[in-house]
DNA sequence: TATTGTTATACTCTATAACTATA
DNA sequence: TATAGTTATAGAGTATAACAATA
């Protein structure tokens, strides 16, 4: 116990810390990081979890509408519903003769409601960790660097 | 052209947009995505340009130093490193018997030049969509969010 | 011709275990 | 024993091309 750090040279990154870019991504890592492990009880993923919530909102929603809204491409979605319907949280709809809506199942609700409440927990950690006068812009500013229009 | 976009129910993501780990994520990979098409040309990737920057500004850095700054495991700097030896751009001083430090060489100097200002201008378009009341909190929050003591 | 879901596949990034050599 | 650098390798995540079915 009490090893000699050699890793304690001082300020070494200072010159990344001024980069909104490199601090914005390693935030990103950070906190993803803390989200998957809150999820991993669930034995879901951020993708999954993001899946769930983007069903409930809007059943019947297609493949291709989940890929293009969440960021995906059309193929690496293929496993993700897979694996959920598996689980029998999630159903296919045919809407019509090429494509099918998903929608949760009532097991998928269920389950939905653990996941909210993990992503409650989630987000009042981030936004705790910063000033309170500067909590309303956390939003505005993280759309505004996406480059989000809403 | 004018084909229909089947794609066009609105507001299919407004139950994952008032979130800020999500909107996080989006905004770190849409921006890391337009930073690695800009170092491109270089044939630099972000990883590459954030080592530049640290063996200037801390010389003689060894790997265990930089893999800790940057959040990378020792083992994934190794490949980084020898790739950019290969290059030219850094050099290996040894420091005791078992750790080394690395150097920039001349060549790699000029390269983190062209580096910085593809930096600037990266750091600049980021910066310039979020409203100008708004820009001085950009920093505050992200490295608040990322939990970063300093 | 264009779109939906899919398969196969490859590439990048990241993670772990274990080795060596030094101390 | 502990640390530095390394090797080998495995696992995610993400990318493209191309196919069948359908319009």
């Amino acid at each position: 116990m009490g090893a000699m750090k050699t890793t304690s040279r001082a300020s070494l990154q200072e010159p990344l810390l001024g980069l909104t870019g490199y601090v914005l991504r390693r935030a990103s890592i950070a906190t993803l990081a803390e989200f998957a492990e809150r999820l991993a009880p669930l034995d879901l993923r951020p993708v999954d979890a993001a899946l769930l919530i983007l069903l409930d909102a809007t059943p019947q929603v297609t493949h291709s509408e989940v890929a293009a809204t969440l960021g995906l491409r059309r193929p690496n979605l293929v496993p993700v519903v897979v694996g959920l319907q598996k689980r029998g949280l999630l159903d296919r709809k045919r809407v019509d003769f090429r494509s099918e809506g998903l929608v949760l199942t009532q097991q998928g609700g269920a389950l939905l409601k653990k996941v909210r409440r993990i992503i409650a927990l989630h987000e009042e950690q981030l936004i705790e960790r910063v000033p309170p006068e500067l909590r309303p812009m956390v939003l505005p500013i993280l759309m505004a660097l996406w480059g989000h229009s809403a």
